[in-house]
Order: C-alpha cells, then structure tokens, then sequence
DNA sequence: CATGAATGAGACTTCATTCAT
DNA sequence: TATGAATGAAGTCTCATTCAT
C-alpha cells in the first residue's frame, strides 16, 4: 500500500466512522422526534462529537434526512433480498417482504418509530422502499397469480399499508397476526382470489 | 334583546370571527408549511391580527393543529354523509367516499397538500376519518359483500391508502382513473371478489 | 388627542427610543470597533435590550450602519448650517465648517473615531458631508473666490482631507493650528492664492 | 551543491513559494472583501493548500495584512522610484507618483479594490506610502516650488486624496482627467501658484 | 379582548485554531 | 512542513411567549 493510498484510507476511515457516528445518532434521535425537528446541535451531542462538525458532513437537516434515507432502504434491500433469494414465487416474495417488514417493526419499536418519522418526510425513501418490491409484483403478475392495473398505484397501496401497521404497533395497537391479515388483504388487492391469498399469506416464513 | 345580551352576542360573534380567521389562516399555511413548521406569528400576520391575540384562542402550535383537524374532519364527515344519505350500500359507500376525497384533492391541491400536512401531525386526524368509514365496511360486511377479519387492520389499510393517493395527486403522479382503480383494489382487500368490485367501483357518482 | 392618536403615538414614543438607545449604542461601539465588527448582540447589550429586540429595529449589521450613517450627517448638517447662517462668504463657509468639524473631533474623540469608522464604510457618510459642502464651494466659486475644474474631485478632496485630519486626531498626531493649515491648503487647492487663502483660513470663527 | 544543501535550498525555494501562494491569494480576496473579513479558510482554498498550511506562514489575520500590505508598498515605492530615477524636480515626481498611482488603478480595479481595503484598515500601508512621498515633497520645498506649512498635514491630504481618487475610480465615478486634476489640486495645495502647478501637472508622463 | 414591543431560550452557522498523522 | 478532521467560542437569527397599555 503507497504512502499516498495509506494516508487517504486513513483518513478516509476516520470520516466514514464519524459519518457513521452521526447517521446512528439521526436515526435514535428520529425515533424520538419527527425528522423536522432534529436539531443538529442536538445530533451533534448524540453523536459525541462537537457542534461545528456536523457541518463537515451536513450542510442541512435535510441532508441528514436523506442520508439515513438511503442507507435504511439499502439496508433493507439487501436484507429482504437475502430472505428471498430462494423463493421464486411473486406473491410470496411481497408476503414475506411484508412480513418480515412488520417483524422488525415489532422487534425494534424504536426503529419503526424512527422509520415512520423517516418515510414521513422523505419521500425518497417511500421510493426505495417501493424499489424493491415493484419486481416481485411484477413477477406474480407474469406467474399470473397477480392482476392490477396500475403498478404505481398498487405499490402506493402496499407501502402505505405496511406504513400504516407499524404505526399501529408503534401505538400499541397491533393484535397478533396483523401481519398475516394485511398480507392477506394486499394480496386480494392485487388481484389474488380470498382462499389463494389466505393461503400464501399464511405460509411459514422462511429462517433468517 | 336587552343591551347587555346584545353586546356578549356581539362579542361572541366578534369572538367566532376572530377565530375562524386564525383557522382559515392556519389551514392555508399547512398547504405550504409542514404543522410542525407552522410560526404563530405568521399565522397572526396570515390571519390579519396581531400576534398578541392568537394567545386568546390558542395556547400552544398543537391546539392550532387540533382545531384545524377537528374541523377539517367535521366538515369532510358531513359532506361525506350528505352524499351518501341516499345510498345504502355500504360497499358503494364506501367508494364514493373514498372517489370524492380524491375528486376534492384534485381540485384544490392546496387543500390537498394542507391535510396531507395535518394528516402527517395529528393522528386524531386519521383516526377521525377512520371514523365515518368505520360504518361503511361494518355495513357492507353485514349486507355480505365485504368480508375482512379484522376492521381495525381495513380501516388503517382504507386511510393510508386514500393518503397515499393525495400525495400522488399533490406531486403530480395522479393518473385518471386511479380513483377507481384504489377503490376497486380496496373493495378486493375487503373481501370482494374483481367482478363485483370492478363494477361497485366505477358505478356514477351520485351529484353534488 | 384621539385614543387612537394617542396609542399610536405612545407606541410610537416607545419605539422611537429603543431605536435611539440602539443607534447611540452603536455610535459608541463604532468609536471602539470597525463598522464591520459591530456585533449584534454586543450591540443589544450596550443599549440595555435584549438580544432579539436589535432585530425588531435592524435587520443587518449595514442597517445600523446606514441609520446612524444618516442621523450622524443630518446632526452636521443642521449644526454647520445653523453656524454659517449669517455667512455669506463661499470660501469662509467651507473653512469654518472644516474647522468646526475638527473642532468637534478634538473635543470629542471617541465621536471622531465613530465617524472615522463609519466614514470608512458608509459611502452614504461621505455622499452626505460631500453634500453640505457642495453649496458653499459653488457659492465660493460663483464668487470669484474659489476656482476649479471639477466640482466632484473638489469635494472628494476636501471631505477626505478632513477625515484624515481626523484620523491624525484620532492617533494623536494632530498639532495645533493643523485646523488652519488643511483649511488654507484647501482654499489653495480650491483656487485661491496664498495670501488671501491664508487670511480667511484664520478668520476668528463665529461663536457657536 | 551538496544534496543536502540541496534539500535546503529546494525547500526554502518551496516555502517561499508557499508563502507567495499566500500573499497572492490575500491580494485576491482583498479586492473583494474587506480586509476584517478575509478567511484563513478561504485563504488556504484560495491559495489551493490545506487550512492548516496557513498557520506555518501566518499566526493571525494581521499578519496575512501586514505581510500583503509591505509587500505592495515596497513594490510601489520601487516602481515609482525607478521611474522617477531621472526625475530631479520635487513637484513633477509628486505628480508622477499620483498620476502613475492612478493610472495602476484605473488599468488593474481589482488591484485598486484590494489596495482601498488595504488602507482601510492597516494604517502601516498609509504611512508607508507617505514614505515615499515625503521625499519629493521636500525637494519641491527645497527647490523654491512648494510651500507648506507642515510637512505631516501635506503628507495626510496627499495620500488620503489619491486614496479617495483611487475609490471613485472603484465606484466608476472617476472621469478622463482626473488624475491631471488632482494632481494640479494638489501641487496648488502644497503652495504652487495655479498657471506652474497647471503646467506641471500636465507635462507628459515619462515611459514606463 | 386586541395590540405589538420586548424578551430570551434555543437553535443555526462560521471560522480561527489545534493536533494527530 | 503539509494535511484536514475536529473543536468550540462567538456570533446570527427566530419565535413562542409575556405583559403593559
């Protein structure tokens, strides 16, 4: 490794950690607050480090907002595909993404909470999160067990219901298999008959 | 009408106005601001009075929004059940309320925007507009055409999808027609089979 | 007096001396400091108001430049006006409202450096004192006292000649009888001979 | 040359290029920005080195100041006197100074714009100009032309009126013939009868 | 009740300066 | 010497809130 290329990884690691530093302090934070009330003051003072270094990372609020946007729907891409990369059936790939959604949610409230205060404000991340599901829709309707006539709308439709239960369970109103149900009724809006979307929507989900 | 009654009838007339333009003040500026972005002061200016005086009707920026969802939801209530008196079906009631919330975006995106706004703050605004529908779907599944486990679960599916619509139609993503088509997808979440909800869905709006 | 009259001009009365506390506040920060360090909120503190009252007066450091730009050249031109009211000569004008400001200035220096400081970024500053001169150099002229060929230069000549007698004031250069002297140097840069430019430069100046 | 002198010298040359990298992006800003506001951050951009390369060659803004501010008063005085090398009379090398001063700034505005800045606040830059002034002021006296009073109060009115030219031509209110103008004002001022100081004031300016 | 000047807490933002590499 | 990330003091500015009129 040349001098040159140590000095830059050097540096390039301690910016990344205190990147990092800041982006988990965002999203504690965002499971505390709405995203247009982080202060970077107070992000700052989360993430230990001092007031003006927010600055050599993010000019504004919003910048931070997008950040942590894009690295949790990353994140998540990359998980849910992980999950299903063995599964080759449309409707069961958008179960289980929703599903495993609403898992996480219930495992980590604070994360959902963060993630709702997210997705409020960011629609970039309603974006990425529609992202990955639009293919699996795509697939059972070419499976033909899937039959919509507006992609966009049905995808709207699915991540704002998804959106809407993990508020339930962030407000403790979230009945055990809420998930199973949602499935179920996002499946029949998609096109799938009652007993078929019961069905799938009812499968084991696959280990983690 | 002695004078004494005369001058508190004043009074509270002067009263009422005052605080219907703080309302409609407030209601304009959800169109552009977030509620959490919403200044008094500017709401005072908005309103015409000075900043001194929203203190005699608001004490905080949340009593604003309260006021501003109660009213919004009193209102889209009554309109609502003025055009669905004469319909008893409550699939198609529910279709019509979901069309005519849509049709009202479209036509006043600003106010679009505003209860988006509101919608994203003041959960007693979601929950109020669960309310009305909540009657709907008990009537439809009674009359047998919807069939849903779970009314809690339909209702957050029913809301956020109406919301998620109105952010397409305030970012300029709305296609015609995508009113029927939410509401024929929801009808098929709710239990009803394509055909039946096909037709429900794109039946005429009763007139204004 | 009106109840309206009368609560306006007590608003008005109240208003007019937080904003006199402000510009005298700032007047004896600027004989301290550069018009460009001019702190807001030291500004605030030296008036005994509280940090955002400034802004109810100022928006920015250059509105309290300009305004007490302004009320600095209106309070020397009226003061020199009314000294030179019984004068009728051009060239004897110029020399006593240059001796009387350097007068002022030893008298006073912490005002001297003030204006020094506020001269050195208000143009408006010199623009006005150039203001007051021009009629006593045109008379002077139109009296075959004076004689030049560019009205302009004249006056650039004579207000910066002036300040930097202040300046030499200020750092304790200033001799006696440099009054007299930059008097009679401008008479002779203004046209006039030696002699007759040394005799009206040491006329007795008028009373005050 | 040994190589270790070699070094030596290859970094001497290499810091005192550094430290003209400096001077140079000073000047640049200063034709901008107030001297009070120049940024070591942007200074170091400017100059294209790290912030913290500024600290080896400047401890503080007044350095950076101090350091552009003798650099170009050296670089004048020499020019100025290698041109009036041939020069024996007082009054035609004043004149020279002032109408070459004025020319440099009406070719080079950005130059003249720095340098105002300059003046303004590093009162070592003014006297240094006099410096060399006082000089040719002296001869004048000596050779019967001039004939002031003192010799401080001549020196202040000349370098404070070339500066004052030197902003009208900044502000585009300089006009052909100013220079002669002044220069004529000014010999007049220091003593000079109008017909010699007209004539002088004129006389071609020797080649560069 | 209405007014609007004053308040001051609390955020934002910049930048000179330090320091480990 | 050069680098540039980190620091934190110092200033800017906004706005909810109070209060005398």
């Amino acid at each position: 490794m040349s001098s040159e290329t140590e000095k830059l990884t050097r540096g390039h690691k301690k910016k990344a950690r205190t990147r990092q530093l800041l982006l988990d302090a965002a999203l504690k934070i965002y499971a505390t607050k709405g995203a247009g009330e982080l202060a970077l003051n107070e992000l700052a003072q989360e993430a230990g480090v001092s007031n003006g270094t927010v600055y050599n990372y993010f000019r504004t609020r919003d910048d931070v907002l997008e950040a942590v946007s894009m690295e949790q729907a990353e994140a998540l891409s990359h998980e849910v595909a992980r999950i299903n990369a063995a599964v080759a059936d449309g409707a069961e790939r958008v179960v289980i993404g929703v599903r495993l959604f609403i898992q996480k949610a219930r495992n980590d409230t604070a994360w959902a909470s963060a993630l709702i205060n997210i997705a409020r404000y960011a629609q970039g991340m309603r974006t990425a999160l529609a992202g990955y599901v639009r293919a699996d829709i795509q697939a059972g309707k070419q499976q033909g067990q899937l039959d919509y006539a507006s992609e966009d709308v049905a995808l709207g439709l699915l991540v704002s219901s998804v959106i809407s239960v993990m508020i339930a369970i962030v407000e403790d109103r979230y009945q055990t298999g809420d998930d199973v149900m949602i499935a179920q009724m996002l499946l029949q809006a998609l096109g799938m008959d009652k007993q078929h979307a019961a069905e799938v929507a009812s499968r084991p989900l696959p280990r983690l």
